[in-house]
DNA sequence: CTGTTAGCGCCTTCAT
DNA sequence: ATGAAGGCGCTAACAG
């Protein structure tokens, strides 16, 4: 199979043409001042090699770019930040522009590593969800003129144009929307609060406590499970307790999953009706969060629409640049479903 | 912000440094025959300009390569293809290469752009789920010298290694569990009969019949169904037959969850019972499964494996090429929960 | 140990 | 309307 063949360059095409390479360049960009026949002979030849140009070769030349975006993400198996990534992919694909995906698995020497290798393969520019609060290799990048936004989060010290989500309103008006059903006894389950939205949501829920005049039970915070199954072990822990909380507020999807797992669970071994089981209010939409057995509202958002902007953003800087920084915060939508 | 600056070259490294460009070259790659302290200056001229080696620059010499592999697949947003990808690209960063990932749409004029265009930009080798089952562009890559590698789906015609699900042993398995659990009556839900799993699992589902010699009734086979909306719809003018099904067969997650999502629409108007629709077996299994109404049993496999195995075919071949066409197909687990 | 030369594939510029 | 020369960034091969 596969004779390790050989891949055409233009002047295999152009003799096979019985023209120069320079005929050939110009009828594959257009045809400007080449006569028709000859493009013809020209346009055989290149189908008949599977003649493709050469973009790197093409990128070299002064003035010229790669058409590349690197994106890193924190990861990619999550359907939050997979379906960001597809918004980020439709938009430079409308400009012709691909993208070079890598994981970071939230760990900041491989996002380093990863932001190094986009540089080095001439990326245009970078759309980011930081996994750190460095900003140095982001900052480089933007010095040597490849623009960065970055996404989902925002880091200190950098200045670059960012596309985040309305985090603390949006856990704000949650976590208030609770309070006034008359819960008084809220469980939190986030994400590190060294973590931009995992600060912000939860600051955000603590300022709905606070302009209420309520005073919030640290025993009944968890922040810090960026897993599901951390998340239930959580859930898992805030439930034995003897005055477990009456409603759950989630700071993400990962934690508002492990919460129904637990709660589903331990609805299956039967001792308890659902009713006994905190409702819950999560911080992310999620396919089938409708199958909760118990009642669950969310404050939703488009990630798709957070990676389109995303994209935008940066195109829009890579063809004008220059400008202040473009700080957008999207807004969240709160559907509630309570008892 | 970000003034429009430059990215060093080079020579501009060297001349920082006091030395050719042959010298930084060297240095760089592994600093032999440089002198210690020459090499220090180098590397302080580096550092300071914030210097990046060109790949594409070092991609146009001969013999040498891009590091890129393209990845296309039909929905960068399904958890189950995004999960793949990252298979694809954890196999592909152990070797320090990068994936550029495209998105089909299940169109197959966009995957041949997207190949055309992975092609210009010279990656080494393709992941591809075929969009359809035109062979040509794939084999144009692979006379090129580009290997491919078909995943999830095989194409007739098409000499490349290929990664695919035991798709139809599964189906078959899972449809005679049901088969034996007493159903007779069981509705078939499917993706449309021309893509290669849909053709495989409907294919298993039809033998577990045959081979039970049980007529299965085609009023109650909905092939055709891409996206959970219309799965859903299928679902609904399943269940207000005057017969309806009392087992539904799934042969992908887009279809289960559709399924999971009608049955509870109507479950939530509470006029029957829970027991009184279908329970359900998926070909896939996905997150939150478990909070199904009715019991939901799986024929499971691993996306991230999928991609994993994807990669290393095609990582071998790139080291050996040569040797024949490898088709692996790799095993799926029947979970059942059953009434 | 270090530098010079040459050429990868392409296209801008300058002839013709 | 076409072709020849030159150079983009990099490094093998060949001096020294």
């Amino acid at each position: 199979m596969t004779a390790r063949a050989h891949r055409p360059t233009i002047k295999e095409v152009a003799q096979h043409a019985g023209v120069s390479p320079m005929t050939v360049s110009r009828t594959l960009s257009g045809g400007l001042n080449v006569k028709p026949d000859v493009q013809e002979r020209v346009l055989a030849a290149v189908a008949e090699l599977g003649y493709h140009r050469n973009e790197n070769a093409r990128s070299i030349r002064p003035g010229h770019s790669s058409g590349l975006i690197g994106v890193a993400i924190t990861n990619i198996a999550n359907p939050y930040y997979s379906t960001f990534a597809l918004g980020v992919e439709e938009e430079a694909a409308l400009t012709g522009r691909r993208i070079l995906l890598g994981n970071t698995s939230e760990d900041a020497v491989r996002e380093n590593a990863l932001v190094s290798d986009f540089l080095g393969r001439r990326v245009e520019g970078l759309v980011v969800v930081p996994a750190s609060n460095a900003p140095e290799h982001l900052a480089d990048a933007q010095r040597q003129g490849v623009p960065v936004v970055q996404a989902s989060r925002r880091i200190d010290g950098l200045d670059a144009d960012s596309v985040v989500l309305a985090d603390e309103e949006g856990a704000q008006r949650g976590a208030t929307a609770l309070l006034d059903a008359g819960h008084t006894r809220i469980g939190y389950l986030g994400n590190t609060l060294s973590i931009f939205t995992g600060q912000r949501r939860h600051a955000g829920f603590v300022r709905a406590f606070d302009e209420r005049g309520i005073p919030i039970d640290q025993d009944i915070v968890a922040a810090g499970q960026q897993t599901v199954d951390q998340a239930r072990e959580a859930t898992r822990a805030m439930l034995q307790m003897k005055n477990p909380p009456t409603a759950l507020f989630c700071a993400n999807n990962r934690n508002a999953i492990g919460a129904l797992k637990e709660i589903n669970r331990q609805l299956s071994t039967g001792v308890r009706p659902a009713s006994d089981y905190p409702e819950i209010m999560s911080f992310d939409d999620f396919e089938l969060a409708e199958l909760s057995p118990v009642p669950i509202s969310v404050i939703d958002h488009d990630p798709r629409e957070l990676g389109r902007t995303a994209a935008r953003l940066l195109l829009d800087r890579l063809d004008a640049d220059g400008g202040a920084v473009r700080e957008v915060e999207l807004p969240v939508e709160l559907r509630m479903h309570l008892r």
